[in-house]
DNA sequence: GTCTATAACGGGATAGAC
DNA sequence: GTCTATCCCGTTATAGAC
């Protein structure tokens, strides 16, 4: 369907860079044209409705993706944690340690939410769920999961904003390396997946230790 | 300076609200306009150079007002729960419990983040810097101090886009909620504040519990 | 399927009257 | 300080050749 020197998925692609980068408003014509090496005419044609035929059928392939990438490896046989890694890495790459951005959260943001609600509730629902599944097969309660899963998530995008906005991958980074110990926290014991990891890291300093006193 | 009917705080204030729903690209002269009440020939009166000179100027705004309303009540002399329920009520009522976002967090998503790095990254700076101060204040040492602070920034900056994307303000709100007993956790004893909250509210159940097993 | 050309519109920005 | 009128350019979108 598309042209002899680029795939559909090639094409969804840079379509998504575009959007992402510079969100709705700022992912012009020329633009997605230029991303894409097409004419705008020749964009015209595969998507007829214009730009928001576009975003549609990008975040149908950011979702097509994510259940590839993220979602599916959360749903394997293996430990908790080797699932929760392999999401992580995959996030950390796909989101550039922090420094590229997640286009749902950003149309999220904007009153495209409005016209793309479905699209983008779903993703971070599944999402969401995905995340509260592994943590239940870890060994933690569903409402505990739940919770955490929420926070997860919103750390994440949290991240990201930061990361950008300071201009520095740290909080991102940071991020990645402290939120298998914090979200498994508790979880490791008295279910059938008792693989600690093979070297357990330093306690994180934060959120980590809150409540230690009232726990204790 | 501004108009007769229209003080220089409303007319930034009105910008404010357009930039931030809309973001650079979206927030159009005709919008901003209209928003204010003013022709666009007006508003080059007011800002020679265009939206970018506009935009600088909202941001100092921003600036002045957080300084003001957010970072100023974090550096009185009240118990420092006090002080962060004091931010929180402010913060919650700035974002409409998550449903509007934050400019700088906005900007720093798009490339307009290089146009305007200096103004995005000092407001955040001194936010975390205040939060961080309010925190070693309440007797936690300076390493988990900073850590806690750039977690609270991070989770409110990412409910607000998890609120947005699932339409929900559960996420936002429930944060509000969460984040005093989080921030403050094992700090308010060995310190001159010790006036912990009237009633005792319940224990999250998320993260709030983590690493409860290996501290123990 | 892709291109060039073009229509119709809205964008940012300025001149000059009041 | 604000307005109306206007400019030029980029934008979305379409028509028609190849």
């Amino acid at each position: 369907m598309p042209a002899p020197h680029l795939s559909r998925d090639d094409l969804l692609n840079r379509l998504h860079e575009t959007f992402r980068r510079h969100g709705y408003e700022g992912a012009s014509m020329s633009r997605l044209a230029a991303a894409s090496g097409l004419g705008k005419a020749s964009l015209y044609h595969h998507f007829p409705g214009g730009k928001d035929q576009m975003v549609e059928a990008v975040l149908e392939h950011v979702r097509a993706r994510y259940e590839e990438d993220l979602f599916r490896p959360l749903e394997t046989v293996h430990p908790p944690r080797q699932r929760l890694l392999s999401m992580l890495r995959t996030l950390a790459q796909d989101y550039d340690n922090g420094d590229r951005n997640c286009l749902p959260a950003l149309l999220a943001l904007t009153p495209e939410r409005d016209r793309f609600t479905e699209a983008i509730s779903a993703l971070f629902s599944r999402w969401l769920d995905c995340m509260t599944q592994l943590l239940i097969d870890a060994g933690l309660a569903r409402d505990i999961a739940t919770r955490r899963a929420h926070d997860g998530v919103e750390r994440i995008q949290g991240a990201i904003v930061l990361t950008r906005a300071l201009g520095m991958p740290k909080p991102f980074v940071g991020l990645m390396a402290d939120l298998p110990d914090q979200l498994l926290a508790g979880a490791d014991r008295g279910n059938i997946w008792s693989s600690r990891p093979t070297r357990l890291p330093a306690a994180p300093a934060g959120f980590g230790q809150m409540h230690a006193a009232r726990i204790a």
